[in-house]
DNA sequence: CGCGATTTGTGCACGCCTTCACAAGCGCCT
DNA sequence: AGGCGCTTGTGAAGGCGTGCACAAATCGCG
Protein backbone atom coordinates (compact mmCIF):
# COMPACT_ATOMS: atom_id res chain seq x y z
CA UNK A 1 0.00 0.00 0.00
CA UNK A 2 3.00 2.23 0.08
CA UNK A 3 2.60 2.94 -3.67
CA UNK A 4 4.20 5.99 -5.09
CA UNK A 5 1.64 8.36 -5.67
CA UNK A 6 2.37 10.53 -8.98
CA UNK A 7 1.28 13.75 -9.91
CA UNK A 8 -0.82 16.21 -7.65
CA UNK A 9 -3.28 13.55 -6.72
CA UNK A 10 -5.22 14.55 -3.45
CA UNK A 11 -6.65 11.82 -1.00
CA UNK A 12 -5.97 9.62 1.89
CA UNK A 13 -6.56 6.02 0.82
CA UNK A 14 -8.19 3.44 3.39
CA UNK A 15 -4.36 2.53 3.93
CA UNK A 16 -2.54 5.35 4.35
CA UNK A 17 -4.62 6.52 7.15
CA UNK A 18 -1.99 7.85 9.05
CA UNK A 19 -3.22 9.36 12.32
CA UNK A 20 -5.94 11.81 11.81
CA UNK A 21 -4.90 13.33 8.36
CA UNK A 22 -6.48 16.83 7.33
CA UNK A 23 -8.43 14.97 4.27
CA UNK A 24 -10.65 16.53 1.80
CA UNK A 25 -9.45 19.30 0.38
CA UNK A 26 -12.53 20.65 -1.76
CA UNK A 27 -14.32 18.14 -3.24
CA UNK A 28 -17.20 19.85 -5.39
CA UNK A 29 -20.11 19.81 -3.56
CA UNK A 30 -21.77 18.29 -6.30
CA UNK A 31 -19.37 15.37 -6.58
CA UNK A 32 -19.89 14.76 -3.19
CA UNK A 33 -24.01 14.50 -4.03
CA UNK A 34 -23.29 11.61 -6.40
CA UNK A 35 -20.34 10.21 -4.90
CA UNK A 36 -23.36 8.02 -2.76
CA UNK A 37 -25.10 6.94 -5.85
CA UNK A 38 -21.90 5.41 -7.22
CA UNK A 39 -21.95 3.70 -4.54
CA UNK A 40 -24.75 2.11 -4.29
CA UNK A 41 -24.26 1.32 -7.97
CA UNK A 42 -21.11 -0.37 -7.42
CA UNK A 43 -22.48 -2.67 -4.00
CA UNK A 44 -25.10 -4.04 -6.41
CA UNK A 45 -22.54 -4.83 -9.37
CA UNK A 46 -20.19 -6.34 -6.21
CA UNK A 47 -23.63 -8.77 -5.94
CA UNK A 48 -23.35 -9.58 -9.76
CA UNK A 49 -19.92 -10.81 -9.37
CA UNK A 50 -17.63 -8.98 -11.20
CA UNK A 51 -14.14 -7.48 -10.46
CA UNK A 52 -14.05 -4.49 -12.20
CA UNK A 53 -16.04 -2.13 -13.77
CA UNK A 54 -15.71 0.33 -16.62
CA UNK A 55 -16.51 4.18 -16.07
CA UNK A 56 -18.77 3.51 -18.90
CA UNK A 57 -20.18 0.56 -16.88
CA UNK A 58 -20.45 2.38 -13.72
CA UNK A 59 -21.86 5.55 -15.15
CA UNK A 60 -24.74 3.67 -16.77
CA UNK A 61 -25.75 2.10 -13.79
CA UNK A 62 -25.65 5.24 -11.58
CA UNK A 63 -27.73 7.69 -14.62
CA UNK A 64 -24.72 10.15 -15.36
CA UNK A 65 -22.39 10.40 -18.22
CA UNK A 66 -18.92 8.23 -17.85
CA UNK A 67 -16.56 11.79 -17.91
CA UNK A 68 -18.56 13.29 -15.34
CA UNK A 69 -17.58 9.92 -13.23
CA UNK A 70 -14.20 9.62 -14.16
CA UNK A 71 -13.97 13.13 -13.27
CA UNK A 72 -15.69 12.84 -9.85
CA UNK A 73 -13.58 10.19 -8.98
CA UNK A 74 -10.38 11.63 -9.88
CA UNK A 75 -10.66 14.19 -7.10
CA UNK A 76 -10.72 11.75 -4.78
CA UNK A 77 -7.66 10.46 -6.06
CA UNK A 78 -8.93 7.35 -7.43
CA UNK A 79 -7.33 4.32 -8.58
CA UNK A 80 -8.50 2.80 -11.67
CA UNK A 81 -6.41 0.83 -14.43
CA UNK A 82 -6.25 2.36 -17.66
CA UNK A 83 -7.32 -0.47 -20.09
CA UNK A 84 -9.18 -2.18 -17.29
CA UNK A 85 -11.27 -0.38 -15.46
CA UNK A 86 -12.01 0.46 -11.64
CA UNK A 87 -11.71 -2.23 -8.71
CA UNK A 88 -14.82 -2.86 -7.72
CA UNK A 89 -13.66 -3.24 -3.79
CA UNK A 90 -11.41 -1.57 -3.86
CA UNK A 91 -13.98 1.57 -4.98
CA UNK A 92 -15.88 0.76 -2.51
CA UNK A 93 -13.50 0.81 0.06
CA UNK A 94 -12.57 4.36 -1.38
CA UNK A 95 -15.56 5.86 -1.19
CA UNK A 96 -16.70 4.87 1.72
CA UNK A 97 -13.64 6.01 3.37
CA UNK A 98 -14.50 9.60 2.02
CA UNK A 99 -17.72 9.52 2.93
CA UNK A 100 -16.87 8.56 6.67
CA UNK A 101 -19.47 5.57 6.22
CA UNK A 102 -16.47 3.46 8.05
CA UNK A 103 -17.60 4.87 11.18
CA UNK A 104 -21.04 4.11 12.00
CA UNK A 105 -22.82 7.43 13.23
CA UNK A 106 -25.54 7.73 15.64
CA UNK A 107 -28.88 9.09 14.03
CA UNK A 108 -31.90 10.25 16.15
CA UNK A 109 -34.89 10.62 15.17
CA UNK A 110 -37.55 13.47 16.37
CA UNK A 111 -41.22 13.35 15.59
CA UNK A 112 -43.47 10.22 15.02
CA UNK A 113 -46.16 10.79 13.41
CA UNK A 114 -46.80 9.10 10.34
CA UNK A 115 -43.42 10.37 8.28
CA UNK A 116 -41.08 9.42 11.60
CA UNK A 117 -42.92 6.11 12.01
CA UNK A 118 -41.65 5.01 8.68
CA UNK A 119 -38.12 6.59 8.95
CA UNK A 120 -38.23 4.49 12.47
CA UNK A 121 -38.53 1.72 10.40
CA UNK A 122 -36.83 1.90 6.90
CA UNK A 123 -34.56 -0.70 5.93
CA UNK A 124 -32.42 1.39 4.05
CA UNK A 125 -30.77 3.67 7.17
CA UNK A 126 -29.46 0.73 8.83
CA UNK A 127 -28.09 -1.13 5.82
CA UNK A 128 -25.87 1.36 4.50
CA UNK A 129 -24.14 2.50 8.03
CA UNK A 130 -26.62 4.76 9.62
CA UNK A 131 -27.96 2.97 13.43
CA UNK A 132 -30.91 5.37 15.07
CA UNK A 133 -30.45 5.45 18.81
CA UNK A 134 -33.16 7.40 19.78
CA UNK A 135 -36.82 8.57 18.76
CA UNK A 136 -38.41 11.17 20.30
CA UNK A 137 -41.80 13.09 20.85
CA UNK A 138 -43.74 15.73 22.01
CA UNK A 139 -47.18 13.83 22.69
CA UNK A 140 -47.51 11.84 25.92
CA UNK A 141 -49.20 9.73 24.24
CA UNK A 142 -46.65 8.62 22.02
CA UNK A 143 -43.78 8.38 24.46
CA UNK A 144 -42.73 4.77 26.01
CA UNK A 145 -44.10 3.56 22.78
CA UNK A 146 -41.94 0.61 21.32
CA UNK A 147 -40.37 0.97 17.68
CA UNK A 148 -38.37 -1.54 16.16
CA UNK A 149 -36.80 -2.40 19.92
CA UNK A 150 -36.21 1.19 20.49
CA UNK A 151 -38.69 3.32 23.17
CA UNK A 152 -40.14 6.68 22.24
CA UNK A 153 -38.47 8.92 24.53
CA UNK A 154 -40.06 12.52 25.78
CA UNK A 155 -38.46 15.43 23.85
CA UNK A 156 -36.96 16.97 27.22
CA UNK A 157 -35.09 14.08 27.45
CA UNK A 158 -32.98 15.33 23.75
CA UNK A 159 -30.60 17.59 24.94
CA UNK A 160 -29.52 14.94 27.38
CA UNK A 161 -29.58 11.82 25.47
CA UNK A 162 -28.09 13.43 22.30
CA UNK A 163 -25.35 14.43 24.58
CA UNK A 164 -24.45 11.05 26.10
CA UNK A 165 -25.11 8.99 23.02
CA UNK A 166 -22.80 11.37 21.16
CA UNK A 167 -25.37 11.57 18.75
CA UNK A 168 -23.86 13.25 15.29
CA UNK A 169 -27.26 13.43 13.07
CA UNK A 170 -30.37 14.83 13.72
CA UNK A 171 -33.62 13.73 11.62
CA UNK A 172 -36.43 15.82 11.98
CA UNK A 173 -39.95 14.71 10.69
CA UNK A 174 -42.02 17.12 13.17
CA UNK A 175 -44.61 19.58 11.93
CA UNK A 176 -43.17 22.77 10.83
CA UNK A 177 -44.18 24.57 13.72
CA UNK A 178 -42.19 22.86 16.52
CA UNK A 179 -39.05 21.90 13.53
CA UNK A 180 -37.40 25.02 14.81
CA UNK A 181 -37.24 24.61 18.43
CA UNK A 182 -36.05 21.21 17.74
CA UNK A 183 -33.46 22.10 15.58
CA UNK A 184 -32.44 24.61 18.49
CA UNK A 185 -32.11 22.02 21.33
CA UNK A 186 -30.28 19.65 18.93
CA UNK A 187 -27.42 22.14 17.89
CA UNK A 188 -27.32 22.93 21.59
CA UNK A 189 -26.66 19.24 22.28
CA UNK A 190 -23.38 19.61 19.70
CA UNK A 191 -25.41 17.51 16.55
CA UNK A 192 -23.60 19.13 13.46
CA UNK A 193 -25.85 17.37 11.31
CA UNK A 194 -29.67 17.93 10.53
CA UNK A 195 -31.64 16.56 7.59
CA UNK A 196 -35.09 18.63 7.60
CA UNK A 197 -38.38 16.67 6.92
CA UNK A 198 -40.20 19.80 7.81
CA UNK A 199 -41.87 22.08 5.37
CA UNK A 200 -40.01 25.27 7.19
CA UNK A 201 -36.72 27.22 6.71
CA UNK A 202 -34.53 26.15 9.59
CA UNK A 203 -32.24 29.18 11.19
CA UNK A 204 -28.76 27.28 12.80
CA UNK A 205 -25.08 28.17 12.94
CA UNK A 206 -22.69 28.20 10.51
CA UNK A 207 -20.97 25.19 11.35
CA UNK A 208 -24.52 23.53 11.59
CA UNK A 209 -25.29 21.18 7.91
CA UNK A 210 -28.77 21.78 7.02
CA UNK A 211 -30.45 19.18 4.43
CA UNK A 212 -33.89 20.23 3.77
CA UNK A 213 -36.41 16.84 2.06
CA UNK A 214 -39.83 18.40 1.03
CA UNK A 215 -42.10 15.85 -0.32
CA UNK A 216 -44.06 18.17 -1.50
CA UNK A 217 -42.12 20.23 -3.34
CA UNK A 218 -40.82 17.70 -5.08
CA UNK A 219 -44.69 17.10 -6.43
CA UNK A 220 -44.81 20.22 -7.29
CA UNK A 221 -41.25 20.20 -9.70
CA UNK A 222 -42.96 17.02 -11.33
CA UNK A 223 -46.47 19.07 -11.56
CA UNK A 224 -44.81 22.33 -13.43
CA UNK A 225 -42.98 19.84 -16.02
CA UNK A 226 -46.65 18.44 -16.53
CA UNK A 227 -48.02 21.86 -17.22
CA UNK A 228 -44.94 22.75 -19.97
CA UNK A 229 -45.80 19.61 -21.66
CA UNK A 230 -49.19 19.54 -21.39
CA UNK A 231 -49.09 23.19 -22.91
CA UNK A 232 -46.26 21.98 -25.44
CA UNK A 233 -48.46 19.15 -27.15
CA UNK A 234 -51.66 21.45 -26.88
CA UNK A 235 -49.37 23.02 -29.30
CA UNK A 236 -49.64 23.02 -33.71
CA UNK A 237 -46.22 21.67 -33.76
CA UNK A 238 -45.23 18.85 -32.10
CA UNK A 239 -46.68 15.73 -30.76
CA UNK A 240 -44.54 13.78 -27.65
CA UNK A 241 -41.86 16.39 -27.18
CA UNK A 242 -38.76 15.88 -27.92
CA UNK A 243 -38.30 17.35 -24.25
CA UNK A 244 -34.60 17.52 -22.96
CA UNK A 245 -33.61 16.36 -19.71
CA UNK A 246 -35.38 13.79 -17.12
CA UNK A 247 -33.94 11.52 -14.19
CA UNK A 248 -33.00 14.40 -12.40
CA UNK A 249 -31.97 13.20 -8.95
CA UNK A 250 -31.64 14.93 -5.07
CA UNK A 251 -28.96 16.59 -4.44
CA UNK A 252 -28.10 20.22 -3.68
CA UNK B 1 -55.86 43.14 -16.75
CA UNK B 2 -55.02 43.99 -19.75
CA UNK B 3 -51.90 46.49 -18.75
CA UNK B 4 -49.97 46.79 -21.33
CA UNK B 5 -46.41 44.07 -20.87
CA UNK B 6 -43.00 46.39 -21.35
CA UNK B 7 -40.12 45.25 -22.47
CA UNK B 8 -39.23 41.27 -23.39
CA UNK B 9 -41.46 39.93 -20.29
CA UNK B 10 -42.09 36.44 -20.94
CA UNK B 11 -45.22 34.58 -19.03
CA UNK B 12 -48.96 34.30 -19.26
CA UNK B 13 -50.67 35.76 -16.33
CA UNK B 14 -53.95 33.79 -14.62
CA UNK B 15 -55.72 36.44 -16.20
CA UNK B 16 -54.10 36.25 -19.66
CA UNK B 17 -54.66 33.03 -20.27
CA UNK B 18 -56.20 33.24 -23.90
CA UNK B 19 -56.63 29.65 -24.80
CA UNK B 20 -54.17 27.21 -24.70
CA UNK B 21 -50.82 29.61 -24.93
CA UNK B 22 -47.63 28.17 -25.25
CA UNK B 23 -46.94 29.03 -21.85
CA UNK B 24 -43.05 29.33 -20.20
CA UNK B 25 -40.18 29.70 -22.26
CA UNK B 26 -37.44 28.36 -20.37
CA UNK B 27 -37.28 28.75 -17.01
CA UNK B 28 -34.17 27.68 -15.32
CA UNK B 29 -34.87 24.50 -13.43
CA UNK B 30 -32.98 26.09 -10.70
CA UNK B 31 -35.52 28.46 -10.59
CA UNK B 32 -38.25 26.13 -10.97
CA UNK B 33 -36.70 24.15 -7.84
CA UNK B 34 -37.25 27.57 -5.55
CA UNK B 35 -40.87 28.42 -7.13
CA UNK B 36 -42.20 25.80 -4.32
CA UNK B 37 -40.11 27.34 -1.48
CA UNK B 38 -41.46 30.94 -2.42
CA UNK B 39 -45.33 29.34 -2.51
CA UNK B 40 -44.55 27.74 1.21
CA UNK B 41 -43.23 30.91 2.35
CA UNK B 42 -46.06 32.82 1.02
CA UNK B 43 -48.82 31.20 2.31
CA UNK B 44 -47.08 31.32 6.17
CA UNK B 45 -46.96 34.93 5.39
CA UNK B 46 -50.62 35.32 3.94
CA UNK B 47 -52.01 33.71 7.22
CA UNK B 48 -50.09 36.71 9.48
CA UNK B 49 -52.18 39.00 7.61
CA UNK B 50 -49.55 40.83 5.33
CA UNK B 51 -50.27 42.34 2.43
CA UNK B 52 -47.46 42.92 0.39
CA UNK B 53 -44.19 41.80 0.76
CA UNK B 54 -40.86 43.16 0.13
CA UNK B 55 -37.84 40.93 -1.54
CA UNK B 56 -35.67 41.05 1.13
CA UNK B 57 -38.29 39.94 2.96
CA UNK B 58 -39.92 37.06 1.25
CA UNK B 59 -35.86 35.74 0.72
CA UNK B 60 -35.47 35.55 4.37
CA UNK B 61 -38.72 33.42 4.90
CA UNK B 62 -37.59 31.11 1.74
CA UNK B 63 -33.87 30.97 2.77
CA UNK B 64 -32.49 32.94 0.37
CA UNK B 65 -30.80 35.37 -1.41
CA UNK B 66 -32.88 38.57 -1.94
CA UNK B 67 -30.96 39.08 -5.47
CA UNK B 68 -31.79 35.44 -6.60
CA UNK B 69 -35.74 35.88 -5.33
CA UNK B 70 -35.73 38.99 -7.94
CA UNK B 71 -34.15 37.57 -10.50
CA UNK B 72 -36.46 34.02 -9.99
CA UNK B 73 -39.48 36.37 -9.99
CA UNK B 74 -38.35 38.12 -12.98
CA UNK B 75 -38.37 35.40 -15.08
CA UNK B 76 -41.73 34.62 -14.91
CA UNK B 77 -42.59 38.46 -15.43
CA UNK B 78 -43.68 38.68 -12.46
CA UNK B 79 -45.49 41.84 -10.81
CA UNK B 80 -43.70 43.75 -8.14
CA UNK B 81 -44.03 47.12 -7.81
CA UNK B 82 -40.87 49.10 -6.91
CA UNK B 83 -40.77 51.07 -3.55
CA UNK B 84 -43.66 48.85 -2.59
CA UNK B 85 -42.80 44.79 -2.81
CA UNK B 86 -44.97 42.10 -4.03
CA UNK B 87 -48.64 41.60 -3.79
CA UNK B 88 -48.84 38.30 -1.60
CA UNK B 89 -52.28 37.12 -3.14
CA UNK B 90 -50.91 37.76 -6.94
CA UNK B 91 -47.41 36.24 -6.51
CA UNK B 92 -49.39 33.28 -4.82
CA UNK B 93 -51.96 32.95 -8.22
CA UNK B 94 -48.87 33.53 -10.25
CA UNK B 95 -46.49 30.74 -9.12
CA UNK B 96 -49.61 28.38 -8.85
CA UNK B 97 -50.33 29.00 -12.04
CA UNK B 98 -46.84 28.63 -13.37
CA UNK B 99 -46.28 25.09 -11.45
CA UNK B 100 -49.87 24.24 -12.61
CA UNK B 101 -51.34 23.84 -9.57
CA UNK B 102 -54.64 25.45 -10.62
CA UNK B 103 -55.33 22.09 -11.80
CA UNK B 104 -55.06 19.47 -9.53
CA UNK B 105 -53.20 16.25 -10.74
CA UNK B 106 -53.91 12.90 -9.95
CA UNK B 107 -50.89 11.02 -8.09
CA UNK B 108 -51.10 7.29 -7.85
CA UNK B 109 -48.64 5.47 -5.34
CA UNK B 110 -47.36 2.01 -5.98
CA UNK B 111 -45.85 0.07 -3.04
CA UNK B 112 -47.32 0.08 0.67
CA UNK B 113 -44.77 -0.97 2.94
CA UNK B 114 -43.15 1.40 5.85
CA UNK B 115 -42.82 4.73 3.26
CA UNK B 116 -45.70 3.75 1.58
CA UNK B 117 -48.18 4.03 4.10
CA UNK B 118 -46.37 7.26 5.81
CA UNK B 119 -46.62 8.78 2.16
CA UNK B 120 -50.64 7.65 1.69
CA UNK B 121 -51.39 9.41 5.23
CA UNK B 122 -49.09 12.78 4.59
CA UNK B 123 -51.24 15.60 4.97
CA UNK B 124 -48.99 17.88 2.86
CA UNK B 125 -50.15 16.41 -0.24
CA UNK B 126 -53.37 17.02 -0.22
CA UNK B 127 -52.73 20.34 1.49
CA UNK B 128 -50.69 21.40 -1.28
CA UNK B 129 -52.68 20.16 -4.84
CA UNK B 130 -51.86 17.01 -5.20
CA UNK B 131 -54.80 14.60 -4.49
CA UNK B 132 -53.69 10.26 -4.29
CA UNK B 133 -56.46 9.00 -5.99
CA UNK B 134 -55.55 5.35 -6.13
CA UNK B 135 -52.92 2.73 -4.03
CA UNK B 136 -51.13 -0.03 -6.02
CA UNK B 137 -49.61 -2.89 -3.79
CA UNK B 138 -48.04 -6.70 -5.24
CA UNK B 139 -48.73 -8.28 -2.27
CA UNK B 140 -51.98 -10.29 -1.96
CA UNK B 141 -52.24 -9.37 1.66
CA UNK B 142 -52.09 -5.90 1.26
CA UNK B 143 -54.88 -5.94 -1.47
CA UNK B 144 -58.39 -4.38 0.15
CA UNK B 145 -56.22 -2.64 3.08
CA UNK B 146 -58.49 0.49 3.55
CA UNK B 147 -56.23 3.47 4.26
CA UNK B 148 -57.18 7.10 4.26
CA UNK B 149 -60.42 6.26 2.75
CA UNK B 150 -59.05 4.53 -0.21
CA UNK B 151 -58.43 0.66 -1.10
CA UNK B 152 -55.01 -1.28 -1.98
CA UNK B 153 -55.44 -2.70 -5.37
CA UNK B 154 -52.98 -5.19 -6.85
CA UNK B 155 -50.88 -4.16 -9.13
CA UNK B 156 -52.25 -5.51 -12.32
CA UNK B 157 -55.31 -2.94 -12.05
CA UNK B 158 -52.44 -0.43 -12.45
CA UNK B 159 -52.23 0.50 -16.26
CA UNK B 160 -55.67 -0.12 -16.65
CA UNK B 161 -56.96 2.00 -13.47
CA UNK B 162 -54.17 4.60 -14.23
CA UNK B 163 -55.33 5.55 -17.78
CA UNK B 164 -59.40 5.52 -16.78
CA UNK B 165 -58.38 8.00 -13.26
CA UNK B 166 -56.36 9.91 -16.08
CA UNK B 167 -52.97 9.72 -13.62
CA UNK B 168 -50.13 12.33 -14.48
CA UNK B 169 -47.83 11.86 -11.39
CA UNK B 170 -47.29 8.13 -10.15
CA UNK B 171 -45.03 7.79 -6.81
CA UNK B 172 -42.96 4.32 -6.60
CA UNK B 173 -42.13 3.27 -3.07
CA UNK B 174 -41.42 0.14 -3.53
CA UNK B 175 -38.18 -2.13 -2.75
CA UNK B 176 -35.47 -1.27 -5.66
CA UNK B 177 -35.94 -4.31 -7.10
CA UNK B 178 -39.36 -4.10 -8.43
CA UNK B 179 -39.04 -0.40 -9.01
CA UNK B 180 -38.32 -0.80 -13.26
CA UNK B 181 -41.05 -2.85 -13.95
CA UNK B 182 -43.53 -0.48 -11.85
CA UNK B 183 -42.41 2.47 -14.11
CA UNK B 184 -42.19 0.45 -17.22
CA UNK B 185 -46.19 -0.17 -16.62
CA UNK B 186 -47.11 3.59 -15.50
CA UNK B 187 -44.96 4.93 -18.61
CA UNK B 188 -47.19 2.73 -20.78
CA UNK B 189 -49.94 3.86 -18.77
CA UNK B 190 -49.40 7.44 -19.90
CA UNK B 191 -48.10 9.00 -17.00
CA UNK B 192 -45.23 11.53 -17.58
CA UNK B 193 -43.72 12.42 -14.21
CA UNK B 194 -42.60 9.60 -11.67
CA UNK B 195 -41.25 10.43 -8.30
CA UNK B 196 -39.57 7.63 -7.04
CA UNK B 197 -37.85 6.90 -3.58
CA UNK B 198 -36.29 3.50 -4.80
CA UNK B 199 -32.62 3.81 -4.41
CA UNK B 200 -32.00 2.69 -8.07
CA UNK B 201 -31.97 4.34 -11.26
CA UNK B 202 -34.96 3.83 -13.90
CA UNK B 203 -35.00 3.92 -17.38
CA UNK B 204 -37.27 6.16 -19.01
CA UNK B 205 -38.36 7.75 -22.25
CA UNK B 206 -37.26 11.19 -22.83
CA UNK B 207 -40.47 12.68 -22.39
CA UNK B 208 -41.09 11.11 -19.17
CA UNK B 209 -39.67 13.04 -16.09
CA UNK B 210 -38.47 11.25 -12.69
CA UNK B 211 -37.40 12.86 -9.62
CA UNK B 212 -35.75 10.55 -7.53
CA UNK B 213 -35.39 10.67 -3.39
CA UNK B 214 -33.23 8.66 -2.20
CA UNK B 215 -33.10 9.40 2.08
CA UNK B 216 -29.65 7.14 2.14
CA UNK B 217 -28.36 8.82 0.35
CA UNK B 218 -29.13 12.23 2.03
CA UNK B 219 -27.62 10.89 5.16
CA UNK B 220 -24.94 9.84 3.22
CA UNK B 221 -23.88 13.35 2.31
CA UNK B 222 -24.18 14.51 5.96
CA UNK B 223 -21.72 12.08 6.88
CA UNK B 224 -19.39 13.18 4.30
CA UNK B 225 -20.04 17.02 6.08
CA UNK B 226 -18.99 15.21 9.64
CA UNK B 227 -16.30 13.39 8.66
CA UNK B 228 -14.54 16.36 7.01
CA UNK B 229 -15.83 18.62 10.28
CA UNK B 230 -14.22 15.97 12.46
CA UNK B 231 -10.97 16.09 10.73
CA UNK B 232 -10.95 19.83 10.44
CA UNK B 233 -11.34 20.34 14.35
CA UNK B 234 -8.71 17.63 14.64
CA UNK B 235 -6.06 20.02 13.24
CA UNK B 236 -3.82 22.12 15.39
CA UNK B 237 -5.90 25.29 13.54
CA UNK B 238 -8.86 26.24 14.39
CA UNK B 239 -11.89 24.96 16.77
CA UNK B 240 -15.13 25.14 15.63
CA UNK B 241 -14.24 25.91 11.81
CA UNK B 242 -16.24 28.67 10.10
CA UNK B 243 -17.54 26.31 7.06
CA UNK B 244 -18.12 27.51 4.00
CA UNK B 245 -22.17 26.98 3.31
CA UNK B 246 -25.23 24.81 4.92
CA UNK B 247 -29.23 24.30 4.74
CA UNK B 248 -28.38 23.25 1.57
CA UNK B 249 -32.01 22.36 -0.13
CA UNK B 250 -32.67 19.51 -2.16
CA UNK B 251 -33.39 20.29 -6.10
CA UNK B 252 -31.74 19.15 -9.44
C1' DC C 1 -45.85 69.59 -7.80
C1' DG C 2 -41.37 68.11 -6.73
C1' DC C 3 -38.24 65.53 -3.89
C1' DG C 4 -36.46 61.82 -1.29
C1' DA C 5 -36.91 57.23 0.40
C1' DT C 6 -37.61 52.73 -0.91
C1' DT C 7 -37.66 48.66 -3.64
C1' DT C 8 -37.81 46.25 -8.03
C1' DG C 9 -35.66 44.66 -12.29
C1' DT C 10 -31.35 43.67 -14.62
C1' DG C 11 -26.57 44.17 -16.93
C1' DC C 12 -22.29 42.31 -15.83
C1' DA C 13 -18.63 39.65 -14.02
C1' DC C 14 -17.19 35.74 -11.63
C1' DG C 15 -16.98 30.91 -10.39
C1' DC C 16 -18.66 26.28 -10.58
C1' DC C 17 -19.92 22.42 -13.19
C1' DT C 18 -20.38 19.82 -17.28
C1' DT C 19 -18.82 18.02 -21.55
C1' DC C 20 -15.71 17.12 -25.26
C1' DA C 21 -11.69 15.40 -26.96
C1' DC C 22 -7.36 13.46 -26.55
C1' DA C 23 -2.90 12.05 -24.67
C1' DA C 24 -1.03 8.73 -21.47
C1' DG C 25 -0.98 4.21 -19.62
C1' DC C 26 -2.05 -0.67 -19.29
C1' DG C 27 -2.84 -5.44 -20.70
C1' DC C 28 -3.13 -8.86 -24.15
C1' DC C 29 -2.11 -11.18 -28.30
C1' DT C 30 0.94 -12.46 -31.77
C1' DA D 1 9.34 -7.91 -27.66
C1' DG D 2 6.41 -5.14 -30.11
C1' DG D 3 2.13 -3.43 -31.46
C1' DC D 4 -2.77 -2.81 -30.91
C1' DG D 5 -7.00 -1.87 -28.66
C1' DC D 6 -9.12 -0.32 -24.72
C1' DT D 7 -9.85 2.76 -20.74
C1' DT D 8 -8.48 6.21 -17.56
C1' DG D 9 -7.26 10.88 -16.30
C1' DT D 10 -7.31 15.68 -17.57
C1' DG D 11 -6.79 20.26 -20.23
C1' DA D 12 -9.77 23.42 -22.28
C1' DA D 13 -14.10 25.34 -23.68
C1' DG D 14 -18.73 26.38 -23.02
C1' DG D 15 -22.95 26.99 -20.28
C1' DC D 16 -25.40 27.84 -16.23
C1' DG D 17 -26.19 30.00 -11.95
C1' DT D 18 -25.09 33.40 -8.45
C1' DG D 19 -24.42 37.84 -6.51
C1' DC D 20 -23.17 42.64 -6.89
C1' DA D 21 -24.32 47.06 -7.87
C1' DC D 22 -27.03 50.35 -9.98
C1' DA D 23 -30.61 52.50 -12.90
C1' DA D 24 -35.57 52.83 -13.22
C1' DA D 25 -39.92 53.22 -11.10
C1' DT D 26 -43.24 54.09 -7.55
C1' DC D 27 -45.14 56.02 -3.28
C1' DG D 28 -45.69 59.43 0.32
C1' DC D 29 -44.95 63.79 2.15
C1' DG D 30 -44.10 68.51 2.44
Amino acid sequence: MSQQRHGVTPGNAPGDRAGAVPAFPDLPEATIARLPEYLRALHNLGDSGSDTISSEGLAAAAGVNSAKLRKDLSHLGSYGTRGVGYDVTLLIEQIEYVLGLDQRRAVCLVGLGNLGHALAGYDGFASRGFKIVALFDADEAKVGEQIQGLTVRHIEELGRVAVEENIAIGVIATPARAAQAVADVLVDAGVTSILNFAPCVLSVPANVDVRKVDLAIELQILSFHEHRKASLTALPGGRSAPAAGNQEAVGS
